[in-house]
DNA sequence: ATGTCAAATAATATCGATATTTTTGGAGGG
DNA sequence: CCCTCCAAAAATATCGATATTATTTGACAT
């Protein structure tokens, strides 16, 4: 029915497509906090089936980015100040763990993908901001990758997923970039190619904090 | 088409009584890990239509029970004790920063609420397996629930799950009963009740590692 | 005998349509 | 004037069917 016109030759599955579709939507704030997602509205938007957007809500829902309610269809999450809080304490909490496990197996090969990463995400941050956010978030995972611990990996990515909405969603995009956050990525960097794992966390939760801080301070609700 | 036959009133949508069907299945064993799952294959064990098996399989997914490959389809997720060391660390770390947090927020009525899941626990311990585990996954949850933190509470309790599944492959079965894991817990509630977090902790955590150590003792692969 | 390619087969992913449930809107009674 | 109840409308959940994709089987050439 569909002619597969691979012209962009990116996504394989309708699903997945829809997927990441959605998500972004969803964490820059496309769709807000606490608005309703009607099958209908998406299929337009995305223009594909109700089947495989409904498995995308399915999907999000897990990643805590959706809510199912009764058999009355879905929503994009809530915000609040609590929930924020409680992202940072875990992201904090579980990043630690990740980042001192993947130092204690540090290896040539690691110093090298995060050099490179580091580098990418210099690169990027001159280029289009969904490109620096994408490098960014590389650059944090192969910090934790390391540790070679999928279950950890995958909670420390969803957390950061879910810390990036409210950074879209108080700024309107990265605006937060006013702070030093070069410097700050510098020294971890440093820190973890010289396997000092107590310096490294310590200036990667301060970096966690210092953001938390400064998104905290304004919300309101 | 179907007749609405609310004869057992259980389940409201077709959807989330094959997830909670298929969710047992996968932690019982039933279906063993790694085993293909084919949609028409469980769409005849579960009597209902394709769109719900799929549905439940994609929320699996995200619980970490079932895998998906590609777009060939889904199977449940593989074992290996590298997986349940894994879990038993994250367990660790995240239920010592829950209890200590629900410690922090003692309160008469929380009080009230372990002493009833407890009693249950032992009360369902004198009737039927399953009964049991409903009851004991209760209480752990109800020590961890004052936290007050939905997040963690939520990665708490996919943990417990993923970790009851070895519990059954295993032992076919809670046979690790023949330790005196009464005593065990009767420890944990006590020191809970008396706020004093460091007890509670080593308690709970040590009651993790023995059967931790007893479920790595016999796993080969 | 073996490796490769192509047709047949099976299974998945997706679509369109239907039945069920929830929500909305309005009429009638208190 | 407000509350309750019933009918209409919308949206969801589910089904059956189709098209697409992967896997297997068998034939042919080497």
């Amino acid at each position: 029915m569909d002619v597969m016109l691979d012209t962009e030759g990116k996504e394989t599955s309708a699903t997945h497509g829809a997927y990441r579709r959605l998500r972004d939507m969803i964490l820059t704030g496309e769709l807000p906090p606490g608005q309703k997602l009607k099958i209908e509205q998406l299929r337009g938007l995305l223009d594909t089936g109700a089947s495989p957007v409904r498995e995308a809500l399915s999907l999000l829902t897990s990643d805590m980015l959706v809510e199912r309610i009764d058999q009355r269809g879905f929503r994009a999450a809530p915000v609040s100040k609590c929930n924020f809080e409680e992202i940072l304490l875990l992201r904090c909490n579980l990043e630690e763990t990740a980042l001192r496990a993947s130092i204690a197996n540090a290896d040539r090969a690691w110093e090298d993908r995060l050099v490179l990463r580091h580098h990418h995400m210099k690169k990027a941050s001159l280029k289009s901001a969904p490109d620096f956010e994408d490098a960014h978030k590389a650059f944090h995972m192969a910090l934790l990758e390391n540790a070679k611990l999928p279950l950890l990996l995958r909670y420390c990515s969803q957390l950061y997923d879910l810390n990036i909405r409210y950074r879209y969603l108080a700024a309107g995009g990265p605006s937060y970039k006013k702070r030093d956050i070069a410097a700050e990525h510098q020294q971890i960097l440093d820190a973890a190619l010289d396997h000092d794992a107590d310096s490294a966390t310590q200036h990667l939760l301060n970096h966690y904090r210092r953001t938390g801080e400064y998104l905290s301070s304004q919300m309101e609700s």
